[in-house]
RNA sequence: GUCGGCGUGGCGGAACGGCAGACGCGCCAGCCUUAGGAGCUGGUGCCCGAAAGGGCGUGGAGGUUCAAAUCCUCUCGCCGACACCA
């Protein structure tokens, strides 16, 4: 491929690899634990190594690479390290597919080279020294040793459990990986609910403390608390218990979170699994509850998340007494009450809620109205009323606004004994086994005589064996003997989801060789937590969640100080090509080593930058990226090529060219801290159109105010472009490494425009402008504003009768 | 359905309530050149006009304000998340 840059004397092949080789070779980017600096732990997700990557990888790791270096310079000691989460299903599925036996480790491991490669050609530096690699028995073991302090403080059960199944890849899930019924790995295969004992982490005891500290997180984005915060989902009701009609000593409880309702049940509903179902039913209507119990049983997942009617529904024969006002209402069955949460039993209140209302309507049971809007009731509802109101037909509380009123009837509830307060979650507990090769064995034993014993911490790792086959069907790797007994016994087969293995890496980095424990405390809490975590939302909710979860349970423990583990995070938008977000599957990648070759790392870099918002996604040009190409072009010809600039003759000041470089340095600096990579590449564009129109009003090219703007420029565009930074920092007779100089400072005196354009306007409307010196007052602004032939023909005669001034901006006059 | 985000030139996108369209791509004209997919100079929202100048313009309709892309209400469109959680 031939570059575009013949002509220019700029030719990215022949420094890139140059200063890459310098960077390594001086150790740039290795963190030191005992600096006296203040610290910057900058963190990019690390990537699961599924095969090279592309342009719209690249743009996370071109953003965190910009940080670091523009923090080094910033006088911050940097730790910036990368790892690889090396576990996973992917691995084991393209090894089948290409059915040559290819070995989940061979793929990984082939994998993480040319990614690595690749990082390297761009110019992104980490510090390698504290490389992770989550499939390499050095970090998997301490994963394991991590699992045993969840086992032995209580936060990990082995359980009976309906789960999630995915028949693709013959693995539960999490109920975080379920995607609208399907699994989040294929989109269209729905997964199956089964029964099975698995392994779970309690993360639900953590629920409280995960919701309630989302508000110290005031630097993670809005949208992923709110999205965390619904994924926990607390809810403050109360349980109430029903008498059973005809069944004394039997009762049904439900759970509600509209105590002000209580009055208008008309009816109760029992999800299909639910035990009292079967105690319950009387002879005749057996037959119709059995038909709605199978049926629901064998509904897909799918259909049954479907809030469309009609639904499966069958009345008991039973009846419930409701315990406020004494009526008998109807049990019945439906499919739209789910054993899983609250009780699996609620008190339907069709007036008021949608769902109790359809049921109603489908099945023709009665719909009463307690809660009237403006104290009016509203006679026959089309649907429920959810909102506010006033409480009618509600005997003694009649009259008492409905949101007020849940702590009245809360209380008279809890006095008379018929139930209490509750507050529920949807987060359910994390299940964690899965029935695959390709991850971290779990190291327990199962045996006979003592049950579920933990492997002996001087045991570990368990390692996995070098046979690619599933865990259970090795019997050499389950055979094994109880540690307490001694007696035959059978190992763990399932091994971890692979969330676990990322959700303390960030800790591992701290201390990456540490070979007696997973992390060193006094180090992590040291680095901890980190200042700038970059990654994709589809991480808002999985490994973010658990990662949270992880830190607060190791605080607990006292490995670590912190409880939050990423005090700021920025998530990225994705690229798109062709109208499709840039993915291997796709085919649209656009293949880092091509640009490189082509038109540089640097150019590749600012075009990353320069493309738009980087919390947006946007859209890949194959052509704009000339922009960058001819901007790195033009800086090169600044520093190197003097007669290439024609001289027009317009004014060269110096104190133009200061002021424009103070104001650049102010913007790139907010734009860099602000994550407005955009604008800070147009702002050093028009920095060097300012150095270029100094050229061509004849400035010269000798003096000090030429050599200092030029190397705020080269300094201010380094942590972009960073060999086109080096090297003409070093053309420049820069001390050092460009990488390793500070950066630059501004001055606002020196960045203030002294004299600025004054508009004009007329009834809101621009009639002149006029330049004024900065700071000119009113009077001397109307003066000039009334000198205008145009303002004086805007006004007619009319005298203005009101004058709004807005210093150094605008006049604005009002006939 | 609920919640959230976004609608600005041919394109990507700028714009503390105060000059809409920075910066760039593309395009047009000129210069330089043996050559141009290089470089340099200028132009480029739309309409009327030779020009000077004028009018109109941030999805649509209202509103607040001296002043609205920006704030408020309604509405249309696109995208995303959640989706029977009682």
């Amino acid at each position: 491929m031939e570059t575009r840059s013949r002509r220019s004397g700029y030719i990215p092949q022949e420094i890139e690899p140059r200063w890459q080789k310098v960077w390594a070779e001086r150790g740039v980017m290795k963190a030191d634990d005992a600096s006296a600096k203040p610290k910057f732990y900058n963190l990019v997700m690390f990537p699961y190594p599924s095969g090279p990557l592309h342009m719209g990888h690249m743009r996370n790791y071109v953003i965190g690479d910009l940080l670091s270096r523009f923090k080094r310079m910033q006088g911050f000691e940097v730790l910036n390290p990368m790892g690889w989460d090396a576990f996973g299903l992917p691995a084991e599925n393209d090894a089948i597919k290409r059915g040559g036996g290819v070995h989940p480790e061979v793929w990984t491991r082939g994998n993480i080279a040319i990614a690595k490669r690749q990082l390297g050609i761009m110019g992104v530096l980490y510090d390698w020294d504290r490389e992770v690699t989550t499939c390499d028995p050095s970090y998997y073991r301490w994963t394991q040793e991590l699992f045993l302090l969840f086992f032995e403080r209580g936060l990990a059960h082995r359980m009976m459990s309906p789960v999630n199944w995915c028949p693709v890849d013959k693995t539960v899930l999490a109920n975080e990986q379920v995607i609208n019924g399907r699994c989040w790995r294929h989109p269209d295969v729905e997964v199956e609910k089964r029964d099975l004992e698995q392994w779970f982490l309690r993360i639900t005891e953590y629920a409280d403390r995960l919701l309630d500290d989302l508000s110290l997180l005031d630097h993670w984005p809005e949208k992923v608390r709110v999205m965390q915060a619904n994924w926990i989902g607390r809810s403050h009701g109360v349980e109430v218990e029903f008498p059973i009609d005809g069944h004394p000593g039997e009762s049904m409880r439900i759970y509600t979170t509209r105590p002000d309702t209580l009055f208008g049940v008309t009816f109760m509903v029992l999800a299909p699994e639910h035990p009292l179902v079967e105690k319950l039913t009387v002879g005749a209507r057996r037959a119709a509850v059995r038909e709605v119990v199978e049926s629901s049983r064998k509904a897909r997942e799918i259909d049954r998340m479907s809030s469309e009617v009609p639904r499966l529904g069958a009345f008991t024969g039973a009846y419930a007494i409701n315990p406020l006002n004494g009526e008998k209402v109807a049990i019945w069955v439906g499919d739209y009450v789910l054993i899983t949460y609250g009780t699996g039993a609620i008190m339907a209140v069709p007036g008021h809620d949608q769902r109790d209302f359809a049921f109603a309507r489908q099945f023709g049971l009665p719909i009463r109205e307690v809660i009237a809007p403006a104290g009016q009731a509203q006679g026959e509802l089309e649907a429920a009323y959810t909102g506010p109101g006033s409480m009618i037909n509600s005997g003694e509380f009649d009259g008492l606004d409905s949101k007020a009123s849940f702590d009245r009837i809360a209380e008279f509830i809890e006095a008379k004994g018929i139930g209490k307060r509750s507050v529920k979650y949807r987060l359910r507990d994390w299940l964690i086994s899965r029935q695959r090769y390709w991850g971290c064995p779990i190291p327990v034993i199962h045996c006979e005589v003592d049950g579920i014993v933990a492997v002996p911490h001087s045991e570990l790792p368990v390692l996995l064996p070098r046979e690619y086959k599933p865990l259970g069907d090795n019997p050499d790797f389950w055979r094994t003997k109880c540690p307490k007994c001694g007696r035959d016994a059978r190992r763990e087969t399932d091994t971890m989801d692979t969330f676990i293995d990322s959700s303390w890496y960030f800790l591992r980095y701290t201390s990456a060789h540490n070979n007696t424990q997973p992390f060193d405390s006094e180090l992590a809490n040291h680095w901890m937590a980190v200042d700038q975590y970059t990654g994709g939302i589809e991480h808002a909710i999985l490994h973010l969640l658990y990662s949270r979860f992880f830190q607060k349970v190791l605080h607990d423990a006292g490995r670590a100080d912190t409880t939050e583990p990423f005090a700021r995070l920025f998530t990225q938008g994705m690229i798109r090509r062709g109208g499709l977000v840039m993915a291997k599957s796709k085919g649209n990648g656009v293949a880092p080593d091509d640009l490189v070759a082509r038109d540089g790392a640097d150019a590749a870099r600012v075009y990353e930058m320069f493309i738009g918002p980087p919390d947006e996604d946007v859209e890949w040009s194959d052509s704009a990226i000339a922009g960058p190409v001819r901007f790195l072009q033009h800086v090169w010809r600044l520093v190197d090529a003097p007669g290439s600039f024609q001289v027009t003759g317009s004014d060269a000041s110096a104190d133009v060219l200061r002021r424009r470089v103070h104001q650049a340095i102010r913007k790139v600096t907010e734009d860099y801290e602000g994550f407005h990579f955009n604008t800070a590449v147009a702002a050093l564009m028009e920095l060097a159109n300012a150095l270029q129109a100094y050229l061509a009003g004849g400035g010269r090219r000798d003096d000090s105010d030429w050599d200092w703007a030029l190397r705020s420029l080269i300094l201010l565009l380094n942590p972009m472009a960073p060999h086109v930074g080096e090297e003409l920092w070093s053309r420049l007779g820069g001390k050092g490494l460009a990488a390793d100089a500070a950066w630059p400072q501004y001055d606002p005196a020196s960045a203030a425009e002294p004299e600025v354009t004054l508009v004009i306007q007329v009834a809101g409307k621009v009639r002149d402008r006029a330049t004024v010196p900065a700071g000119t007052t009113e009077g001397a602004a109307l003066e000039t504003a009334m000198r205008s032939e145009k303002v004086r023909a805007a006004l007619a005669g009319r005298a203005p009768s009101k004058v709004v001034y807005v210093p150094d901006r605008l006049i604005n006059l009002v006939p």
